[in-house]
DNA sequence: AGTATCTCCTGCGTGC
DNA sequence: TGCACGCAGGAGATAC
């Protein structure tokens, strides 16, 4: 599943083989993501020039020459860099094709379909799925006073609050998770109760995981792969995500599994001791 | 404004 | 072996 790091090293993947080069042709064999693919978007694209490709929380962003391509890997969407000349196998989920004039093809399969391709012409400052986004989190911006600020009104769980995209971006499950549980502060913690010194702590943790996860390629838990077919390797690294039952890295106790609005939570109940409910 | 819930979709694991 | 079922999950939309 796609978070941060998993955008990032696609980006860095498939940054060499587009920047600069010229779209030739787009092939749209499905329509039907999130949102309906733009039906222009084939005649819209063909002959522009892919400048730069630059990354918003997870959004990918592919600079043209008239607008912004917007690429969202949702829960299993995947962009591979295919050889055009070798013409491999198109899945049953392989949706768009971007040909491009340098030999090269990007290529997007998403089996769940909840990603996302975007077309916009407008700034991106303006546009309405990226103008209300919290900070990224290795930006100054993101940093303990501001994470305490926000917590100040919020009676949420710090989790919930974390893998809030307007307070900061490209903390998901699964490293909100690990960041919490290297903070040694409990999923469950009502936001506005936590002290500037564990936010200040959470804030490190947040960037110390999510920067090893892009050094390792990304988390491969089931259908992750980078633009060259690889595997990320930052899953042999994970502490308490998925690792229900298993023993603490850091006491030996056991590490618990709950939900916590809606979704898959892990910790361990020496090293996470809830403070106030 | 903040919070909880719903929703999109397919593949996988589980139990019979 | 095969089927039905439940579940996972990013994040916008919606309802309080």
């Amino acid at each position: 599943m796609p978070e941060l790091p998993e955008v990032e090293t696609t980006r860095q993947g498939i940054r060499p083989h587009l920047e600069g080069s010229k779209i030739s042709q787009v092939i749209i064999r499905n329509h039907s993501l999130r949102w309906p693919i733009d039906a222009d978007l084939a005649s819209i694209l063909d002959g522009q020039t892919i400048h730069s490709i630059q990354r918003r929380a997870k959004y990918l962003l592919l600079h043209c020459d008239t607008g912004v391509l917007l690429i969202h890997l949702g829960m299993s969407g995947n962009l591979r860099i295919l050889n055009t000349a070798d013409n491999d196998e198109v899945g049953k989920h392989a949706h768009v094709d971007i040909i491009v004039d340098n030999g090269h093809t990007l290529r997007y399969t998403d089996p769940r379909r909840f990603g996302a391709i975007l077309w916009t012409s407008e700034p991106l400052s303006e546009y309405k799925l990226l103008k209300d986004l919290g900070p990224e989190p290795f930006t100054d911006a993101f940093n303990a006073d501001y994470l305490w600020q926000q917590c100040q009104t919020r009676r949420c769980s710090i989790k919930t609050l974390v893998m809030n995209g307007k307070i900061v971006v490209g903390a998901g499950n699964i490293y909100a998770n690990e960041a919490l549980f290297l903070s040694g502060i409990h999923p469950s913690t009502r936001a506005n109760t936590l002290t500037l010194q564990q936010c200040n702590q959470l804030v490190r943790m947040i960037k110390t995981v999510l920067k090893q996860a892009i050094e390792a390629g990304g988390t491969t838990l089931k259908d992750f792969r980078k633009s060259d077919g690889q595997p990320g390797y930052f899953a042999q690294q994970l502490n308490v995500y998925g690792r229900e039952g298993d023993d603490c890295p850091k006491c030996g106790s056991i590490i618990q599994h709950y939900k916590e609005a809606q979704r898959a939570t892990f910790f361990c109940s020496q090293c996470q001791k809830l403070t106030s409910a």
